[in-house]
DNA sequence: TTCGATGCAAATAGTTTGCATTCTA
DNA sequence: TAGAATGCAAACTATTTGCATCGAA
């Protein structure tokens, strides 16, 4: 893992984008690192390592999206329990309902309101990018 | 794992109440137990099935918390990466700094108007217990 | 043609499970 | 004394690392 404090985001809104952008940090792009691009561009959620590999080498996957994540690229973060999942930084933060585990983006209006208020509270500085706002979504809620 | 969703919060603010609240559920007191419960009672923060066991059975201690936690007596938690926490669930919600680590209750009175706020946003009743909210202290946000 | 990336195998961390034994209620 | 809890061993999942080979620049 790589501290979150020490990465600046890398915006790249294309695949063809994200490879100039790993070649500019001398990263080079191989065959497995491609298909790690299509992946994590074409996904609509935050998808685990195995799912981003496909049939490839799950080791080289974790090392890549390692290397990724410290590019700025991507984020890894976790949804509840199970594997770590892994998903573009450009794509926001998320909230999950952890019963059963639908989740969706957090509105950007929404992100700004919660930061300011947990620095008035707290002091932190608050992502909520590696764990997501975790939660009961409505109808999970109701069955209570 | 429990379903968070399906636990209702065992309130007791004593090693004694808490035994009394396991014996009403009808869970019985081992030594094992015990000493699980008095780490837990003296804990500051959350800490790990291993330093909660101390010289005790790892495998029967993630049983135990497990089963605290169904009681609802116990919350298993995650404070950035590494193994999971347990805290009382008396002791509420946390916020944490990503990069130097150090952990603080989060205030009741602002959990209240964060949760509020997400509801609003998101529509969903969001706990910060799973998960907590993690960032950066004002310290390490300094470094940058 | 060099050094970074790969792919397999093996190690590791965290957690769970099976099962015979022990002890609480 | 019945059934729950224990303690060990072994399985399991997620992830990392070593190392010889391969391939992008």
């Amino acid at each position: 893992m790589t501290t979150a404090a020490a990465i600046r985001p890398t915006r790249a809104t294309s695949v063809g984008a994200a490879v100039d952008a790993l070649r500019a940090h001398g990263l080079r792009i191989t065959t497995q690192r491609r298909v790690l691009l299509e992946a994590l561009y074409a996904a609509e959620q935050p998808l685990t390592a195995e799912a981003l590999a496909g049939d490839a080498d799950l080791a080289s996957a974790y090392r890549n999206l390692d290397a990724f994540e410290s590019v700025g690229l991507v984020r890894h973060l976790h949804l509840g329990h199970g594997p770590g999942r892994f998903a573009l930084r450009e794509r926001g933060a998320w909230a999950a309902c952890e019963a059963c585990g639908r989740h969706a983006p957090l509105p950007a209006a929404a992100l700004g309101r919660l930061r300011l208020l947990v620095r008035e509270a707290t002091g932190l500085d608050a992502g909520f990018e590696h764990f997501p706002l975790l939660g009961l979504c409505p109808e999970c809620a109701n069955v209570h």
